[in-house]
DNA sequence: CACTTGACCTGTCCGC
DNA sequence: TGCGGACAGGTCAAGT
């Protein structure tokens, strides 16, 4: 589920975390999570200082001082969490010295002054590691980054800086939808190189463009009117030209909101997105289309569950 | 080559 | 209540 905005909170979140920190020691239970021999975690990545933050599609890049950097994939159910450790111990009466409080601080406690406690936008995310902890970074100031994934569909690489554009994934992965030279025309000529697909597959296909996943997939061919099974030759240049820019707003207003959490999507703090209060069909099935009132169905489009205005999105195939 | 389907995984939910 | 199966959906490999 995080696809380009998820992604990309998590980035921004990060981006005020990491930067600086040292990595002191990691820890992996899953070995296809993070496949690095050995020799290589220590020689580039333990002691090494986070230099910056990246995102490419929805692969976040990790830049150490080592000239190595970790790639990361959340795939499904991937979370990528900090938690700092308590500045002030809690008090014991045990004799001092013996045990160090090593309890971690989540976001939980920032969230609930702000919302208060069971609010949703609070914390996902219970006491860390648990049992979906995969890898864990520990930097030299005590703080620790998660990477939980459930369904270990998700994976970590550390690989030297200069060989990231090199790899499979990064040579074929299309353009950035929302970046400035992203015109509706190269929109238009991509999605074009596949006519007789439907275009919800074009749009999740990862070379023709980058980030788009179901998600956000159903709601931009809501906004522009598309039945997400038409093929992309029976689409108009003018519904194409729509498309482009639905698209791109679904894309912004989600990283404004801090993404969408369906089930397992938290930001770098913990913290849920707030999209899907604004999305007009995901997950909305059984419910009034916001345009026309018709009742919003699922179907299956690309072997995907779908979800689209009966009314407003006609079948054209 | 263009395009579609299955595998990778685990947790949850639904029907019997 | 327990149990089997469908489902969730990003990407790559294998299939048509």
């Amino acid at each position: 589920m995080p696809e380009l905005p998820e992604v990309e909170t998590i980035r921004i979140g990060l981006s005020s975390l990491l930067p600086g920190k040292k990595v002191a020691k990691v820890t992996h239970d899953w070995p296809k999570s993070f496949p690095n021999a050995a020799a290589d975690v220590q020689q580039f990545l333990v002691g090494a200082k986070v230099t910056d933050i990246k995102r490419r599609a929805k692969v976040l890049l990790i830049e150490l001082d080592s000239k190595y950097s970790l790639v990361i994939h959340l795939k499904m159910t991937g979370q990528l969490v900090y938690v700092r450790k308590l500045k002030s111990p809690v008090t014991s009466r045990q004799s001092s010295g013996k045990t160090e409080d090593k309890r971690l601080e989540t976001s939980d406690s920032a969230l609930e002054e702000r919302f208060g406690a069971g609010h949703p936008t609070s914390s996902l995310i219970g006491k860390l590691p648990d049992k979906s902890t995969r890898v864990t970074f520990e930097f030299n100031d005590g703080s620790k980054l998660f990477f939980n994934d459930q369904r270990k569909f998700g994976w970590v690489r550390l690989i030297p800086t200069v060989e990231v554009p090199n790899i499979e994934f990064m040579k074929k992965v299309g353009p950035e939808p929302l970046s400035s030279e992203f015109t509706g025309s190269e929109f238009a000529s991509r999605l074009r190189r596949r006519k007789n697909s439907n275009i919800k597959a074009v749009l999740l296909d990862q070379t023709v463009i980058a980030g788009v996943g179901n998600i956000y997939a159903d709601e931009s061919l809501w906004g522009a009117k598309i039945h997400p099974a038409t093929l992309v030759r029976n689409v108009s240049a003018q519904k194409i030209s729509t498309l482009y820019t639905a698209l791109r707003d679904v894309l912004n207003l989600s990283i404004q909101k801090g993404g969408s959490t369906d089930r397992n999507y938290v930001d770098a703090k913990g913290k849920k997105g707030s999209y899907l209060t604004f999305a007009n069909v995901f997950r909305r099935e059984g419910k009034p289309c916001a345009r026309c009132g018709t009742t919003i169905i699922k179907t299956r489009v690309a072997g995907r569950g779908t979800h689209t205005c009966p009314k407003c999105q006609k079948e054209r195939l």
